[in-house]
DNA sequence: TTGTACGCGTTATCAT
DNA sequence: ATGATAACGCGTACAA
């Protein structure tokens, strides 16, 4: 027809006839029907984005840039869940393939050998971001989870704390809470801290589930020095039950968290943590999933937008200036 | 084909070609393509759910039960943000309604009058959560929001409180707010406690906006007694900021919430707050919608699910028991 | 500048 | 139990 030139490309149109066409979809209510358009044009700008959970989660806030970067290029995002299960991840990512979408954004690397097949063998642009992935799908913007815990722990060893304890997340299919834990050990090793596996506690993301964990962490070990929580939620629940248990933070116990949420720059004492670029992030993976699909070059497939430590109250103040350990220039792999 | 018959009604095909059918499937790796599908079968299974942000977000935590319902039944979320904005709420609403969707989700009661007619007009199921709606589009879940903060100001007065400040968020574009400030009024005037509009102050969703907002509220009326906050965040940051200027909450300064976040139970002094269904709001609407999609009768349009005041530390304990005022029976209007 | 014919990959309907 | 044919509503390519 007419009319669907009218619609995409007025300006081929002759000013009456455009009138026409305007006056009628006024009249009938007329909404283009995307499903044909997209049938017959073979693009949906549609991305479909897999996060683990909207509940207290880091990972969603990463998807505002996405969202942001999308929007402003006429894209829409298609959310899933996978509730930390590759099975359902597969199943998200074989649902947003049957449904053509234009990209795929997923959180973490660890997935499905499935799923990998899948995209892979689809071609569809990908993205996974939060992680340095050695062998990316397609491409990857995120950060080093082991740095970041390493030059936390190092942090604490060169304060002089030699008992540093560790609160993760479930680590359980997400590789971002392994690193960080293995960050951990290689700085416990290298600073000869006490290594004593009872330091290491694993602890759902809710801030009674780590006020139980500190209960139990200071019978296990009550000469615990500093603690050191893989996220902000953690470190806030551990940081209030100390203070209702009148245990002074940083002087009989440092907390560090992980995120930088806002919550960690409000709590008395604020709370050092390491500041992620959250929407850096999500911008990034919207601009490159937007460039592959354009058929732009696209640099590196690995990109690292790095972390800062934040130092604030709630650790010892005494800190080497180096030791900041910021790495927030972007450098990109591969 | 028989290949689509296979894959949709197995159980009418012979054992044979649906191996056959099975074996082409695995050799060529063929995902179904669901525009084609829906484009004949006249049906997307996606539900077009808009938030104005996921930002700090309680409506975020809505979509959770949503999306378990939906999931459990096929269907899909596709998610947008309106940012407070009606109208890029009405661009949002074109945009699924170009994609088809089986249903619209939205959070709040104030759209554009296009809106409303576009939506009314193409008779696609639509739910307005967080609200009661006097004129809902099609269905609604939610509480009343004036109720509820009438509630919490009539709290402040039995207990002896006569100077109660109110902290809400933007009431621009949000009906919801703008019924928690009228409840605080109308409990006010009823009960005579001071009515100066100093003690009124308009905050954006952020604990740092709240500290600086609790400041500024006791340079102007240093004889505040009691603060109401219509969101647990802003009431963290108000308390928290309390802490830091040594004014101790509640002998000093009692503070009441809003939302039932998990934050308000273990802040120190734990905050006294409206618990709100959240879950129970998502999964409903999920249901509601799934139920006119499919044709069944759906009671009420307008559900109520009410509220509950949480008493806290943050407040004074001699609190009759009356006063505690649980609405959480069901209610269904019209 | 406008119109025609065909194809996109399914489902629906009717026949075999 | 299986196959043939016509939609679904739009883009693409070409013709008028």
């Amino acid at each position: 027809m007419t009319v669907s030139r009218t619609l995409s490309f007025p300006h081929l149109v002759s000013p009456e006839t455009r009138e026409k066409v305007a006056a009628a979809v006024r009249a009938t209510g007329y909404i283009p029907n995307r499903l044909a358009s997209s049938l017959a044009s073979n693009q949906t700008r549609t991305i479909g984005a897999i996060i683990p959970t909207l509940r207290n989660s880091i990972a969603a806030s990463f998807t505002d840039g996405l969202r942001d970067t999308l929007r402003r290029n006429g894209y829409h995002v298609l959310l899933g869940n996978s509730e930390f299960e590759p099975e359902d991840e597969e199943a998200l990512v074989t649902e947003f393939l049957s449904r053509r979408v234009d990209g795929i954004y997923l959180t973490g690397s660890t997935h499905t050998e499935r799923t990998r097949q899948m995209l892979r063998e689809n071609g569809v642009p990908t993205v996974e971001i939060a992680s340095l992935p050695q062998d990316p799908v397609d491409m990857a913007v995120g950060f080093s989870n082991y740095d970041a815990a390493y030059a936390v722990t190092r942090m604490f060893a060169k304060q002089g704390y030699a008992k540093v304890a560790l609160f993760t997340t479930f680590t359980k299919n997400n590789e971002r809470q392994q690193e960080r834990q293995k960050g951990y050990w290689a700085a416990v090793e290298e600073f000869g801290l006490d290594s004593d596996p009872r330091l290491v506690s694993e602890v759902a993301m809710d801030l009674k589930a780590a006020a139980q964990n500190l209960i139990a962490l200071l019978e296990r070990r009550p000469d615990v020095e500093a603690l050191f929580c893989t996220g902000d939620f953690i470190a806030a629940g551990a940081l209030l039950e100390a203070q209702r248990r009148g245990i002074r933070v940083p002087e009989d116990l440092a907390i560090a968290g992980f995120d930088g949420l806002e919550i960690a720059d409000n709590l008395n004492p604020s709370l050092t943590t390491v500041q992620i670029p959250r929407h850096e992030i999500g911008v990034l993976a919207g601009q490159m999933l937007l460039d592959r699909i354009n058929g732009l070059p696209v640099g590196g497939r690995v990109v690292d937008l790095g972390f800062e430590i934040i130092c604030r109250e709630s650790t010892a103040k005494n800190l080497p200036r180096e030791l900041t350990f910021t790495s927030l220039q972007t450098e990109v792999h591969e």
